[in-house]
DNA sequence: CAGATATCAGGTTGACTGACATTC
DNA sequence: CGAATGTCAGTCCACCTGATATCT
C-alpha cells in the first residue's frame, strides 16, 4: 500500500487532476500526452475520475471527436488531498538531506530529465 | 517495451540472478528477502528460471522444506547480457552529468536509500 | 505447539497492443 | 485519402492476499 492508495488514490488520478489544474481543460489524447499515459487507459481513467465527480467529460463540438475533460471544484480538493500526500512524502524522503543537499540533487535530477526528454 | 524486454528478460530475473551470483545458492524465501520478491512470485520465477537453464532448483537435505536454488554457466552468461544492458541503460541515464556531478549524485541518493531503509 | 517454507489460486494496478468506428 | 480520437478487448509484468501441505 503506497502513500496515494491509503488516501483511496492513485497516481494517475493525481497526474491527470494536477495536469487540467495547470493547463487547463483538455482531451484525453492531449492528457494522455502530457501525463505519459495511453489513450487506452485514459478512458477507464476518466470514467472513474467523471463517476466520482472529480472532472467532467464534454463533448467538443469544434472538433466531434474529442472529449474535453474539466476539472471539478470537487476536483480541485481532491487534487489539494493529493497534493498534501505528496508533499508529505518527499519531506520523509528528503529527510536525511540538509537544504543545500535537496537543491543539488533537484538540479542534477532536472538535468538528468531535461536530457532525457531532449533525446528520446 | 523497456531495455530488458528487448533482449527477452525483466528486472525479477535480472535481479534473482544477480543475487545468486553475488551472495551463492540460496533458499527461495532467501532470494526473495534479498530481492524484495514476495515467495508467492518467487515459484513462478524459478520455474522460468530453471526451464531456460539458468538456475537448478534442488532439494534441501538438511531442511527439506527448502529448494537450493543454484546459478549455472548459462544462467551467468545471462547474467552478463542483462549486466551489459543495465550498464548501457545507466550510460544513457548519466550521459549528460560530468564524473564529479555522477559522483555527488550517487552520495546524495545513497544518503536517502540509507535513511529509507533504515526509518521504515 | 508455533514458525518457516513452498505452492496454488486469485485479484489489482500500470503499461502496452491491436482492432474498430467516427471525425477531421 | 491519411491522420487523429475515443473506445474496447486482451496481454503482460509487478505486486499483493489468502489458503494449504509440509517440514523444523
Amino acid at each position: 500500500m503506497d502513500a496515494f492508495t491509503s488516501v483511496g488514490g492513485r497516481r494517475y488520478q493525481y497526474s491527470v487532476l494536477a495536469a487540467l489544474d495547470e493547463s487547463g481543460p483538455a482531451s484525453q489524447a492531449q492528457l494522455g500526452r502530457r501525463c505519459g499515459i495511453d489513450r487506452s487507459d485514459m478512458v477507464a481513467l476518466v470514467n472513474e475520475l467523471s463517476a466520482q465527480g472529480f472532472v467532467q467529460r464534454a463533448m467538443d463540438q469544434d472538433d466531434r471527436r474529442r472529449n474535453v475533460i474539466t476539472i471539478t471544484g470537487k476536483g480541485r480538493e481532491r487534487l489539494s488531498e493529493l497534493d498534501a500526500v505528496v508533499t508529505e512524502v518527499q519531506e520523509r524522503l528528503l529527510d536525511p538531506l540538509p537544504d543545500s543537499d535537496r537543491t543539488e540533487l533537484v538540479r542534477l535530477l532536472t538535468r538528468v530529465l531535461e536530457h532525457q526528454s531532449v533525446t528520446s
